[in-house]
Order: structure tokens, then C-alpha cells, then sequence
DNA sequence: ATGGGTCCT
DNA sequence: AGGACCC
């Protein structure tokens, strides 16, 4: 019963993300010991410095002794990954869905879901179904097309990379409540195409797991890495190996979660190993019975933190109305399904972001005018990061923030406890001024810091001291087509029922800024096409540069040679049992030439073509391109309808 | 710890 | 607004 419905879910890993990013960037660093700092930590680290035992989250200092020619890489920019991230999740999406696949993955064959920057979470249920239907299983070779336009071949009966639960026979046929194995085998061979692909266009090596859902799959994937893949077959081999688990390793099992469920095994424990020992005084009674007055029994008293707790262990000794007990109605159910390897939450298709923060941390911020300095600064960066945001958004509508968060850290007294870092966070509507991309990003900062942050701050901390170790702005609350509240509600109160563009001089109208012109003129009936914006790179190749190839002409599936032997075998391994896979790229459709020439860069279009502008004056207030007036935003389309009479 | 994210309450 | 979870 394991499995409520029957999936075929594959999970993939980009191996040791950041640091393998710099190596795409630099693939001289291949060769050396590379890790990404933050802060004096080691976030990540490529093998090669593994191998000196460098690990994640290492102290920097502990890192540089054990390996001391150690290349060590600034990260807290994360620019760079994000951008990197992003082109695999394109590439992923239109290998499986095709280049016309919508922003919102309704209507995709396969659901792809991101997981943080590097991993990423695909139902390819529906896709191994359709290729059944449309092929003969009995052929000694099948190709498998995909609806990118990539295609692949494989043996049935062959596997690509490992398989743990093979053994098993009752996975031969339908049972009910898995899939047939043949399932799990397909999609061995579409997860090494997968994988292949993903290197051969941009470089980068993953893992990967195939299984019947989201935590198998993950946990498939941990079993061999890097740049290998595992195929965990639902069934007692995979119930055995989620036995076998450490609690705190099973994803969805936090760090607040496992503390409770510790401490409930080791009493659990504690009481049986009690009833038991009295089970057997019991039955020695006699023997005993002289000396227990006598000897106080010093031996036995520090025995319980020898616990390492397995789900296995976990899952004897905690029943489901227990773990409902210390977990809550809702959690208590998932975890007790999670630990016999339930997992029924569905893969998510990954749309834009819901929110985009920026933070910084730091030792002590004890006064405003540090907090005024640090906020300026990451405001800075704020402005800019929504403007790259936006600019990704290639066609269709623009999502703007509503609201703008603060959070702080303060900080703690006495002892740094592990992993309770609690934030104070406060919210209140974003400047529409941010999104005017005519001004500096640093006076959009100062604006949205000194109008608004500074004066929520202040709101948060009172007048009592503070000392802050961490600051994050955060845009939250996105919505399509609309820049800001006060406007919505402009209108909403304003008129009732009347067409709103035919009562507004409509020159205008159209000075103003693009963002209010679109909220002026209204929802649903305009889309005006976002232009594509190809950024360009600071000195030297780029990660952007190196990935460029694919920008802005699909995802370019088609430029790619068919794949040297050599290049195939080192990205599917030396493990892969069928020789005969291999995939081809789809030919023609596309001129080839177009793609090298990518290095055009077109200017947002802010820039260009709208002349005469209301021009943001102050935080909220325009100057009326017609009669130089200032107006407050809210005033806008009021103003607007004076200058009527002027025709 | 870092610098991000997600969803639920 | 906070808390849990994820990387």
C-alpha cells in the first residue's frame, strides 16, 4: 500500500552546485581543490577538496588547514548560480515539454519542480505512458522521442545506471498499487538522457534517482554521486533501505520534528529495555531477590545517547496517534506515511518566484546609521535584482511586487543555540518608484530605504537599543499587471462603470511610464510583450557568456553534434548496462547560424522609446509631462482627465 | 553557520 | 508575522 497512486518520479541533483558552477566558468578549477565561501564558512565544495576533507559547511579556517592550496571562492553573490540555475531548469522543461511550453507548467506533460537552486523534481508518469502506447516493447531496440524534439534509444530490459530492488518479482506485472518495472527502466534510460544533455549543453554534471515518488527518488539519488544515477524499485529492497536511514536524513523530517522524535524513541527505548530487564527479574526472582538490597546497581545509569535513531527504530516504537500527539493532526500523519515510505505529495510545477530576498549578515549592527548604510547597500542590490527579474520575464505579463518586507535577526544573548534563529519581520506596500528603471539603482534605493525601510525599522525596534546580525528586504505579494495598490484603488474608488481610457487624454496616457500606463489602461485586453533582454557580462568569460549559446533562439537543442563516445561515457559512467543508448538531436527546423551571434544587446526598452515621460519627481510624486505640474501618484489619472479640455 | 527559497498556521 | 520545511 505503499504507494497510493502509481508514479514514476525522478529526482536530479547538479552535483556540488556552486563550486561546480566556477568550474563550468573556469574549467581549469577541475583540477584543483575549489570551495565556495560565505561569510568564514565553506557552503560548498567540488570533490576534489572533499577528498582532503574539506566538507560543507566548514569553517573556512578548518578548510584552509587541512587543505592548504585550497582555491577559495567568494559566493555570497549568488548572481551567478541563480542565472546557472535557471538555464538548467530551462533547458530540463523544454527537453520535456517543447519550446512552447507555458510560464505556469498547466498544461506541461512532465511537472518540473524546483527544489532550491540545484535540484529538481520531475513526474514523468504521463510521458513513459504516452511512449508505451505509441511503441512496440517487443522490438530489440525503441526509440524514445521527446517532446523538446530529442529523442534517445534504448534496450528494453537494460538499465541505465544502478537499480537496487531488481530482484524482486512482483514488480514483473500491474499489482495494484505500483507500477511494472518496466516503468522504472524507461525512465533509467530518460534520466541518462536527461543527464547527458544537461552536460553536453551546459556543462554540468548531476545524479539522479528514479522512483515511485518524491522520497524515494531523492533518497535514490544520494546512493551514488557524483554524476551517476540510482533507480530505487518500490518494494521491500526500498522499504529496507528507508529503514536503514537516519531520521534526520529523510526529507520533511526538519530539525524541530526530529528533536521530538528523539527524544520519544530513546524514552521508548529506555522503557522497554526497563520492562525487559523486569521481565527477567521477574524470572530470576529467587536468585536475586538476596543481593538486590545490597549492591546500589552503579553500572547501568548513563546508557541512553548510544540512540542513533533510524526510521526503522522510530516507526517500531511510534504510533500513529502518538506521533499525532507530538506533532499535531497535520504532521504527525505525514511523518508517520513518510517513514514507511508514503509520500503522496504531487511534483509542483515551478513558476516565477512568489517572493525575492536579499540579506546580509554580519556580527553587530548597533545603531541606525549603520542600519541606513547596510540597507542602502542591499537595497541597492534589491532594485537591481527585481530589474533582472523582470527582464527574465520574456513575453507575456509583468509581475510586480505589491509588498515590501523588512526582517531583522537580533542579537542573542548567552548561548548561540542550534538552529532556533529567529527573525522579526514587518511588511508594507513597495514604492512604485523602484520599478522606474530611467533612475540610478542607488536613488531607488535611498528612496525605498529612507521613505520607507528606515520608517518600518523604526516601527519593529521602538526606541530601545538594538543590535541587529542580520537584515533581509524581501519583494512579496506579486500579482500580475499592476504596480502598486494606491493605484489599483484609485481606480476601483474612482469610477463607476465607465470605460476609463476613453475619458483620459490619451497622449497623456501614453507619456506615461509603461508600468502605470498598463495599470491605467487596465487588465486582460493588452499584452504588451516584455523584450528579452541579453544582459551583458563584467570582464572576462562568464558563466552567461559560456551558457550563451542557447539565449534567445529556443533552447538550441538542435546545434549540438551527436555525442562523442568518449563525452558519452563520462557523463552516464562506467556503470551504464546498455551500450546501445544514445540520443540524437533533432535536425533542420532551426538555422544554426543564428546562435553564435547572440551577443547582441538589446536595451530595455525603458530607455528607448518612450520620450516624453511622467517623470518620477520624489518617492510617489510625477511631473505631468504636459503642464509640469507635480502630482502624487495617486492623482495621476485625475490629473490626466484635466488636460481633456486642452484638445 | 550562509543566502536564499517553499508552504502552512 | 511567524514557524516549519528545503537547498
Amino acid at each position: 500500500m505503499s504507494h497510493p497512486f502509481p508514479r514514476v518520479i525522478i529526482e536530479l541533483d547538479v552535483d556540488y552546485f556552486y563550486a561546480q558552477a566556477e568550474e563550468v566558468r573556469d574549467p581549469s578549477l577541475k583540477l584543483l581543490p575549489v570551495a565556495i565561501q560565505q561569510k568564514h564558512i565553506v557552503v560548498t565544495c567540488n570533490y576534489v577538496a572533499r577528498s582532503f576533507g574539506v566538507g560543507k559547511l566548514a569553517l573556512l579556517s578548518e578548510a584552509a588547514k587541512k587543505c592548504p592550496n585550497l582555491v577559495i571562492i567568494d559566493g555570497s553573490d549568488i548572481t551567478r548560480y541563480r542565472r546557472a540555475s535557471r538555464q538548467i531548469f530551462d533547458l530540463v522543461k523544454t527537453i520535456l515539454n517543447g519550446h512552447n511550453a507555458d510560464e505556469t507548467g498547466a498544461n506541461w506533460v512532465v511537472k518540473v519542480q524546483r527544489l532550491g537552486m540545484d535540484e529538481l523534481f520531475l513526474d514523468v508518469t504521463d510521458l513513459i505512458e504516452r511512449h508505451l502506447n505509441e511503441r512496440n516493447m517487443s522490438d530489440r531496440e525503441v526509440e524514445f522521442d521527446l517532446p523538446g524534439g530529442l529523442s534517445f534509444r534504448y534496450t528494453p530490459g537494460l538499465w541505465a545506471g544502478h537499480v537496487m530492488g531488481e530482484s524482486e518479482r512482483q514488480l514483473d506485472g500491474e499489482s495494484g498499487d505500483s507500477l511494472p518495472k518496466w516503468y522504472y527502466q524507461i525512465a533509467s534510460h530518460l534520466a541518462s538522457c536527461i543527464r547527458l544533455a544537461i552536460y553536453c549543453k551546459l556543462g554540468f554534471t548531476t545524479s539522479a534517482g528514479i522512483s515511485s515518488n518524491k522520497l524515494f527518488a531523492k533518497l535514490a539519488a544520494s546512493v551514488h554521486k557524483p554524476n551517476d544515477q540510482t533507480t530505487l524499485l518500490p518494494g521491500a529492497a526500498a522499504d529496507a533501505f528507508l529503514c536503514g536511514r537516519k531520521l534526520r536524513s529523510i526529507p520533511g523530517i526538519g530539525h524541530a520534528a526530529c528533536k521530538v522524535l528523539l527524544k520519544h524513541v530513546s524514552e521508548a527505548e529506555i522503557d522497554e529495555k526497563r520492562t525487559l530487564e523486569e521481565d527477567e527479574r521477574d524470572r530470576g526472582i529467587l536468585d536475586c531477590i538476596m543481593m538486590e538490597s545490597e549492591i546500589p546497581d552503579e553500572p547501568k545509569l548513563p546508557d541512553p545517547p548510544s540512540t542513533p535513531a533510524t526510521v526503522g527504530t522510530t516507526r517500531q516504537y511510534l504510533s500513529r496517534e502518538t506521533l499525532i500527539s507530538l506533532l499535531g493532526p497535520k504532521i504527525g500523519p505525514n511523518i508517520y506515511d513518510l517513514l514507511r515510505g508514503i509520500d503522496p505529495t504531487p511534483v509542483v510545477p515551478s513558476g516565477w518566484p512568489t517572493q525575492i530576498s536579499i540579506e546580509d549578515s554580519f556580527q553587530h549592527c548597533p545603531n541606525v546609521q549603520d542600519v541606513r548604510a547596510r540597507l542602502l547597500e542591499l537595497g541597492r542590490m534589491f532594485v537591481e535584482r527585481i530589474q533582472e527579474e523582470e527582464w527574465s520575464q520574456e513575453s507575456g505579463w509583468r509581475r510586480f511586487a505589491r509588498n515590501v518586507r523588512l526582517t531583522i535577526r537580533r542579537r542573542q544573548e548567552g548561548n548561540i543555540r542550534a538552529w532556533s534563529d529567529e527573525r522579526e519581520s514587518r511588511s508594507i506596500p513597495l514604492p512604485v518608484s523602484i520599478f522606474t528603471h530611467t533612475t540610478p539603482s542607488t536613488t531607488r534605493s535611498q528612496v525605498l530605504v529612507d521613505k520607507t525601510l528606515l520608517p518600518l525599522f523604526r516601527k519593529m525596534v521602538g526606541d530601545k537599543p538594538f543590535d541587529l546580525t542580520l537584515l533581509n528586504i524581501a519583494a512579496v505579494d506579486f500579482r500580475k499587471e499592476t504596480v502598486g495598490r494606491d493605484i489599483v484603488g484609485l481606480f476601483a474608488a474612482q469610477e463607476e462603470g465607465k470605460p476609463l481610457v476613453d475619458e483620459i487624454d490619451q497622449e497623456v496616457i501614453n507619456a506615461l511610464p509603461e508600468e502605470i500606463r498598463r495599470e491605467i489602461l487596465g487588465s486582460g485586453h493588452l499584452d504588451i510583450p516584455i523584450l528579452s533582454c541579453t544582459r551583458k557580462n563584467g570582464t572576462g568569460p562568464s558563466i552567461a557568456e559560456f551558457f550563451a549559446k542557447g539565449e534567445g533562439s529556443g533552447m538550441g537543442l538542435e546545434d549540438l553534434n551527436p555525442l562523442p563516445e568518449d563525452v558519452r561515457r563520462e557523463v552516464v559512467g562506467h556503470r551504464i548496462v546498455n551500450e546501445q543508448n544514445t540520443f540524437t538531436w533533432p535536425k533542420g527546423k532551426r538555422k544554426s547560424s543564428s546562435k553564435k551571434v547572440n551577443t547582441s544587446k538589446k536595451k530595455p526598452k525603458t530607455d528607448g522609446p518612450l520620450t516624453k515621460l511622467w517623470r518620477v519627481e520624489k518617492e510617489d510624486e510625477f511631473v505631468c509631462p504636459k503642464c509640469s505640474e507635480l502630482v502624487v501618484v495617486s492623482g495621476v489619472a485625475a490629473h490626466a482627465r484635466l488636460h481633456e479640455k486642452d484638445i
